[in-house]
DNA sequence: CTAGGATTGTTCGAAATTGAACCAGCCGCG
DNA sequence: CGCGGCTGGTTCAATTTCGAACAATCCTAG
């Protein structure tokens, strides 16, 4: 068997080293976060990136669809969420008069202070497992690699499917 | 507010935008491959994570800890998807005679067929989405980091927590 | 040998996620 | 107008995941 034939079907056993390892480490890191937020902070790790993510918005509101594609979930997960953490007092919804369709999700004054509470020990977490050992060129080359795998999925949910067969 | 303040609370803007892009890309990473598999294959990535860990495994066999370990799961989790798979008569539980707690799980022909068939569309996504745009460098790069965040978070499992106020 | 502690795998209930179906409300074209 | 098609959000059933509790087995120290 050609390389190029072992090419075609598998991935050289370095490579595939590599994509497992990705895949490995990037479930720990999701776990690991999540379990420290939950034992320390009561709240999940999506729940958490919620907050963010309105924290950041511009007028600290987002749409609900905003929501889902930002946090990259089902808009049906973001109901959900969203009513959690409105029972939680954490977050509220708000009528949209542009688009009667639409609600405005914003943090409330206990979701901003939860919120204020969590990051620092999320954020240094962060850092101390994914940021702290990168120098100024790894990180720089990261930002690169995370573009070009961005740009590529894009591509692929432009024209949908290249591997019709099987 | 000092910098060395900012630093202690909260990310630099450019670093955290690498986390969230991070997260982003990993999870649309997996939406990408989970719906690929589903719709050509009728099988979930969970499910093909278990069969390629079996067959790359000596003997093709596993033990249910070992899949726990190498898919990054909950021990549960994989008594359900391998009951799962063995419904669908892609896998088939042994009895450990060394270890009579213990159970092996190995590939059934069926499940051996059903790789080889989703494999090499799986991997040639993984090539499109993931690798092909890397050169060497960038590939010994990302190796590197991936070795290091494994590091940390082994570091980080081991003495358990280092942040307990809050 | 045996008692105590660790490990293996399953079970169970609770939570989360998904996709499909669905109802508005928006918008553009006749 | 007003009639399709599209988008924003919710609901619902089905699937999956998790963690805690458990039973069985192993292992080690005394």
């Amino acid at each position: 068997m050609g390389a190029g034939d072992f090419e075609s079907r598998w991935l050289r056993p370095d490579v595939n080293a590599v994509w497992t390892r990705f895949l490995q480490v990037t479930h720990r890191l999701e776990h690991h976060i999540d379990r420290r937020l939950q034992d320390n902070h009561g709240i999940t790790h999506t729940q958490y990136e919620i907050l963010v993510r309105l924290a950041d918005a511009d007028e600290r509101a987002l749409r609900m669809s905003d929501l889902a594609d930002q946090i990259v979930t089902a808009k049906s997960a973001v109901t959900y969420q969203v009513n959690r953490l409105t029972d939680m007092g954490l977050v509220h919804r708000r009528k949209c008069d542009a688009d009667n369709r639409g609600t405005w999700v914003t943090l409330t004054p206990a979701g901003l202070e939860r919120l204020e509470q969590a990051a620092p020990c999320i954020l240094s977490l962060v850092r101390e497992l994914f940021l702290d050992d990168l120098n100024c060129t790894q990180s720089a080359e990261l930002d690169k690699l995370l573009g070009t795998w961005s740009d590529n999925l894009d591509e692929h949910e432009r024209n949908p499917v290249r591997h019709p067969e099987h």
